[in-house]
DNA sequence: CATAAAACATGACTTTTATCATGTTTCTAT
DNA sequence: ATAGAAACATGATAAAAGTCATGTTTTATG
């Protein structure tokens, strides 16, 4: 997300910044709060997601190594417009609002860099929105699982293993289903030969079979 | 959504400024394709969608008089990620690419304003997400109802009249759902006393009616 | 290591929504 | 003014997906 930000620009944010959160299941910050400062995941696997009034979860994305939260409330002076929580035991350093507003003010490289992330979130959010409202079920599990290829992939020989474990609800989160049929979509894609899965450790088999899903619509 | 922007910037902005384009279905711009500047709705409304493999169409956002159209891809310096129509009408300003990269260069106050609506256009879009993914299609259209108001509401003695005239179609495009279905629901609204509507002309009765519709969930 | 809790799984059934067919009304352009 | 097109409307049906019930497996914890 942040990747493209000037390495020099995270010496100095590394300065003030101390690790804060550890357990699976940990929040780092509830919707509806004021941000203090930016999170950054040094190791494991976070969720951002929002809450509706009925208490239904909705993944908003996921972050992992390297990857910034909180940015966008910060800075657009904001409330956080999601919830985050930690996936697996994870390591996540914390950069106080002060410094970060600092090197804002002063780096126009950082400024930019900042400015080009929020708005590729954007691009990818528009196009979540319309796959929501335009793909059905299966092809939407077919995106999600391409997605964490590509982000989560360990490639093999002939398969793909994801390397981030989800649970049948965390991936019924992101796909916005239900949990019951995320587990009967992932149990026909394994019948049909095109994932494996042994609990919650997936590979992926055929990626073209998933790709085929999206496309076609016959 | 750029109402923000100082009103000193935006005439350095209308100085090198022509208008382009006037009728209804005319294209602003087309996904894929390169910016060549900023598009400034002074009259009219426009609809920005995106176009899937199917050729099925989903409306991101709609624009008016005094919104602005494109900067997304022009500060990420990336070619649109969506495609923008004229509703009726309408008048529209461009400013070419090299107005709009001079100005934010030198203008720390309208790079400021930039962000701040560009993250609001993400939090947006990602509540719009959110409800695409847990909402039912007469949630949504509630929604959009509230939303159409708000933005194009013209209150009377118990009734608010909506000076935007879309199609059933598009209407469709924007909650992500079959027009049959639109009909259906708004017959519904009708003849629940909610709404009233003759053709194209919406008006909303019992704005309340449609928040219960939201928030309740029995 | 035993036991409770959580996660996974599957079937039956219901609800929601899409699709198709067809008819009517309302625009629009000649 | 009128033909043709587009938009609106409605019913019948099918498909997709949600919900509920229940059972099994896995995982966590005292």
């Amino acid at each position: 997300m942040l990747n493209e930000v000037p390495s020099d620009a995270l010496c100095k944010l590394s300065q003030s910044k101390k690790t804060i959160a550890h357990n699976k299941g940990q929040i780092l910050f509830l919707e509806g709060t004021q941000p203090m400062g930016l999170f950054c995941i040094s190791n494991g696997h976070v969720k951002v997601y929002k809450t509706d009034e009925s208490g239904k979860e909705q993944i908003v994305k996921l972050a992992k190594e390297g990857d910034f939260l909180g940015y966008r409330a910060l800075l657009s002076e904001d409330t956080y417009n999601s919830s985050a929580a930690i996936l697996d035991n994870a390591e996540v350093c914390f950069i106080p609002k002060s410094s970060f507003t600092e090197l804002v003010a002063k780096d126009t490289d950082f400024q930019n860099k900042l400015m080009k992330a929020v708005c590729k979130d954007l691009g990818v959010m528009e196009q979540k929105m319309a796959d929501m409202a335009n793909k059905n079920v299966r092809q939407r599990l077919a995106t999600t699982l391409l997605m964490l290829k590509s982000s989560y992939g360990i490639e093999g020989e002939g398969y793909t293993d994801l390397e981030i474990a989800l649970s049948r609800e965390d991936i019924a989160k992101i796909v916005g289903t239900a949990t019951e049929s995320i587990i009967r979509l992932l149990s026909d894609l394994k019948k049909e030969g095109t994932i494996a899965f042994k609990g919650k450790k997936i590979s992926i088999l055929k990626p073209e079979s998933l790709a085929k899903e999206i496309d076609l619509f016959a």
